[in-house]
RNA sequence: GUCCCCGUCGUUCAGUGGACAGGACAAUAGAUUGCGGAUCUAUAAACAGAGGUUCGAAUCCUCUCGGGGACACCA
């Protein structure tokens, strides 16, 4: 990785001048390497200068010029070093950036598959939408983003596995047997309750619920999920937590701990003394386990299966309920910085300029189907994932139709499109995954700024899965795609690849090669496909 | 009442301590007897307001205004 290469060098120089006493001895502070916002600027820059002119009695400039002659000695990936008000600017040289080359063409599909998540166990639980109706976009926000999610990380060397909760028993299983049946404490709404009612006879809320919920998995939600293009490892159900007694294995543990009291008749967690705002009942008067007391034996299952690291995404609406999961870890004897939590803001739906409440329980809502059925599940995907999940959605459904047409998407899509084309071209062959690559080639040929450009995005597609993986912001990948796409599109206006000149050819069809590459990993990670045609 | 999230070009989103605040759509002006014009090139346009911390703030702190959410022995 090139932002470590810099780190090191950095700290190296730096070293180098406290050694030969041209820089009083201090403790290096975290080196910070990014890009310039201002591309001629260089390909890398640092701020460290600021940082270390107060240890040193020397104002940042001078600071910085000290850096660059040192760095300037030593022989490495750095061309050239500017100073700019302070920054030190560094230029990487053309030949890194051509060797890239020769690698990601040899890498294919692991091209960006990194090591920082050391083989360790990720639990990537998401959607988890109770079993009493269809999947809303809501559901598709967090789906898509816990989807992606999930596969930057096993891209960035994780193990990961992706679950889905089934809360199957409950208050809101009885209320949906209501809903069924038609009485008066019904609750939900919609075509769908109609449908069941004409499939479901009796009177027996309670098995009525049971059924309906059933139904509603197996036929509504995991078609739905089906049709997301996501593939859950675990469906997770919370009435085995019972069955397999569970739950009173859990309120034994935390009762033996000391982490339990009795008060008013009912069974309370500590939950306050570690972090969280109130204590939390796990048996009620009455004796029933309420739904904490089944989601700390769910936390605790998740841990006993050898999950480290365990991810959550949440609506807003179940916003502070990390603070009681990360209470009870603590509890059962885990970290509390395992169990990490993304809260997934809630999707506002307008019509005509005017809000419309969405819910389940109104009956009012657009389901994640009739959105994908509209708009297809690339512009679906990409629509949510370029949206950071903590901000709030403002959706608005002949918007979105209409917008399909433009989404950027196909820009990205297009790309691939005329990649493969060039290759078929070239190859004579029908298909473009049959290219057999050249590996004798002069990539000096290569020297035109977009030539170049493209390969430096090829490097950042690494910081990207890094970065991600560090700090679950997924959207930043339909960013990157957007910017992969247009180097390309770029290089494609100004760089004939097929003409008489063999070796320009050879070295420019090789470049192209490695961007269908790196495009196709890129769209792998977003789940979206990645057309020879459209 | 207490707590949380959000407020950025006309629109919709990026940017969470760095250098002139990015992109997409819309607008305007250009580019094709060349590998797919679903493209490229260029122009105009925004940090809700007021203080503070800092060499440096859209970003951190305080207050104000506006929008949403959470505060169950429901899940």
């Amino acid at each position: 990785m090139i932002k470590e290469e810099l780190e090191t060098i950095i700290e190296n120089a730096i070293k180098n001048l406290q050694k030969k006493g041209e820089l009083s001895a201090f403790s290096i502070p975290k080196i910070l390497i990014e890009h310039p916002r201002e591309k001629l600027r260089g390909d890398y820059s640092t701020n460290i200068s600021f940082l270390i002119s107060k240890n040193i009695a020397k104002n940042p400039v001078e600071a910085a010029m000290l850096l660059k002659s040192e760095i300037e000695n030593e022989k490495s990936i750095i061309q050239k070093v500017e100073i700019i008000g302070g920054f030190v600017n560094f230029f990487i040289s053309d030949d890194y950036f051509r060797k890239q080359l020769p690698v990601i063409l040899k890498k294919k599909n692991n091209f960006g598959n990194l090591k920082i998540g050391k083989n360790e166990k990720v639990n990537v639980e998401f959607i988890s939408a109770n079993p009493t109706g269809p999947l809303t976009l809501g559901n598709g926000r967090g789906g898509f983003c816990g989807d992606v999610l999930a596969n930057v990380l096993a891209k960035a060397g994780y193990k990961v596995k992706r679950e889905y909760y089934i809360n199957d028993i409950g208050n809101q299983i009885n209320k949906l047997g209501h809903s069924v049946i038609g009485n008066e404490h019904a609750l939900y709404k919609g075509e769908y309750i109609i449908e069941l009612r004409k499939k479901i006879k009796g009177n027996n809320f309670e098995k009525v619920g049971e059924r309906a919920s059933k139904i509603i998995l197996d036929k509504m939600i995991k078609p739905s999920v089906k049709k997301m293009g996501i593939k859950f490892d675990f469906w997770f159900s919370e009435k085995s937590l019972y069955k397999n007694k569970e739950v009173d294995k859990v309120i034994e543990e935390l009762s033996k701990k000391g982490f339990t009291y009795k008060s008013e008749g009912a069974l309370w967690f500590k939950s306050r003394d570690l972090g969280d705002d109130k204590d939390r009942v796990l048996i009620r008067e009455d004796g029933i386990k309420t739904y904490f007391a089944s989601d700390m034996a769910y936390l605790r299952n998740k841990f006993k299966r050898g999950f480290n690291h365990l991810i959550i995404l949440l609506g807003a609406d179940h916003y502070g309920y990390v603070a009681r999961l990360k209470a009870g870890a603590y509890a059962l004897g885990y970290k509390k910085e395992s169990v990490n939590d993304i809260v997934v803001q809630l999707v506002k739906l307008f019509e005509k300029g005017k809000e419309v409440r969405m819910s389940k329980r109104t009956g009012i809502y657009i389901t994640i189907d009739e959105l994908i059925n509209e708009v297809g599940l690339d512009v679906a995907r990409f629509f949510f994932l370029t949206r950071g999940s903590n901000t709030h959605f403002n959706f608005n459904l002949d918007l979105a139709k209409e917008k399909s047409d433009k989404n950027p998407v196909f820009k990205v899509q297009y790309a691939y499109a005329r990649i493969c084309s060039i290759i078929k071209k070239s190859f004579g062959h029908k298909s473009a995954g049959k290219a057999k690559i050249k590996s004798k080639i002069n990539y000096e040929a290569l020297s035109e700024p977009s030539e170049l450009n493209l390969i430096r995005q090829f490097v950042i597609f690494l910081e990207v899965i890094e970065d991600t993986a560090r700090d679950y912001q997924v959207q930043r990948m339909p960013q990157y795609s957007t910017e992969l796409a247009d180097a390309f599109h770029s290089f494609y206006e100004s760089c004939q690849v097929i003409t008489e000149d063999k070796e320009l050819s050879q070295a420019r069809l090789n470049l192209v090669l490695a961007t269908k590459i790196v495009l196709k990993n890129t769209l792998n990670l977003m789940g979206i496909s990645a057309p020879e045609k459209m």
